[in-house]
DNA sequence: ATGTAAATGCAAACAAGTTATCATTCTGGA
DNA sequence: TCCAGAATGATAACTTGTTTGCATTTACAT
């Protein structure tokens, strides 16, 4: 499989050369959220992004009904809200900090600039661009292929990202639930699942990881 | 709610200038595939886009299990292929002629070269691979949060494009039910709704859109 | 230390979707 | 006109996931 980009957080700002990526960091204005707090919200007009420094945060929607759909929880080094930059239309996607963090808010006029000033910017722009439709379609791909239990293997994969065994995943059930889309009686049933089989162990408010290999393996066996 | 752009199909060429446009398709090759016959396979490493100018095109992606996971159904005057340029990563989707159909093929650098005469095509591209993000995003939400009869819905009404009431949708049921994600089973269920809603007509090989009003009016209801 | 709110664990009734199987209907070609 | 294959309709047992309600555990602030 892919590098396991989260859906919502293309990180275009990784492959940037350090110079230029720090520079772009330096132009922007740093600002702190409390947990729970409303980011960005759907039909938004602003077209900055952000780049998330310390904390983490939720990237999803709030239905007619006030359930939630992540889409994908993204942590430090991540960046969100290009989007709107890219496709010219308002905010699609509600974003609310899961932890106290502190962000980095940059113009959209920035990246405009950079984008002109520099052309290989362009093509580092429609490759994540394409990495992130791929991303995309995994996900849905996914959501319709695989068993709950596999699906959360494959999420704490991704939220632990390279780290290795004994890492901590910091999120409750609730967050994972919404974030697979099953309610939290399933996910409380994966859990056990996974345990049961040796790969992690379950806490309070996180889950540690403690069989990266043997989760890998759970999403390759069919 | 969006213009509905089908999720593989970004349709990027509907953006171009009339003049652009032929231009590009005139220095395409035609080419004719039967039902069924694949006309890109995951993992190839071509990189040229077709347009389709006769017939429909199933994108999805044979699972190891044989199983099949449609994302779109597409149509005259749609593309697809153009991913795999963008990202610079092998094919990641399989493509099947739906029906009988007559495309055209356009190589990777006539798109490359029209790009890099023409700085308007990169916003173009940005913006409708945005756009594709988007599409997806909505998939994965209807999914979770829609029921099988509206989703049902959703999907004719995009693939009967514009089209007054009385329009045919060309698919048999097991498409639909994989463009879903559903059994045949619970597709049929769905279609029997919806007729006893008297908003469609099953036929053999085809659905009869009578009333394209209610069908959206479905989707609005929570 | 203690109280409180949040998070987790658990169980039963219920809903929705799948699998498997078989009968029926439709279409197009011989 | 008739036949064969394809598509559809229908049914029943089964699996998976949801909902609801409540008990228990944990963390944190006082």
């Amino acid at each position: 499989m892919n590098d396991a980009a989260p859906l919502a957080g293309t990180g275009f700002i990784k492959g940037l050369p350090e110079q230029l990526r720090a520079d772009l960091l330096a132009r922007g204005q740093r600002r702190s959220f409390e947990r729970g707090q409303i980011i960005q919200q759907r039909g938004d007009l602003a077209r900055e992004f952000w780049y998330i420094e310390r904390g983490s945060v939720q990237i999803g929607r709030y239905g007619i009904d006030g359930r939630l759909t992540l889409f994908s929880l993204i942590g430090a080094g991540d960046t969100f809200g290009e989007l709107a930059f890219m496709g010219e239309f308002p905010r699609t996607v509600d974003a609310i900090a899961g932890t106290d963090c502190s962000l980095i808010k940059i113009g959209d006029g920035e990246l405009q600039s950079l984008m002109e000033s520099n052309p290989v910017m362009v093509r580092l722009l429609l490759k994540t661009m394409a990495l992130t439709v791929q991303e995309a379609i995994n996900l849905v791909e996914s959501s319709r292929s695989l068993s709950v239990p596999q699906r959360l293997a494959q999420a704490l994969l991704q939220l632990c990202g390279n780290q290795d065994n004994g890492a901590e995943v910091i999120a409750i059930q609730q967050d994972l639930a919404d974030l697979l889309g099953v309610s939290r009686v399933s996910l409380g049933k994966a859990l056990t699942k996974l345990q049961a089989a040796g790969l992690i162990e379950p806490g309070y408010g996180f889950v540690t990881i403690t069989d990266r290999a043997g989760l890998k393996r759970m999403l390759a066996s069919q």
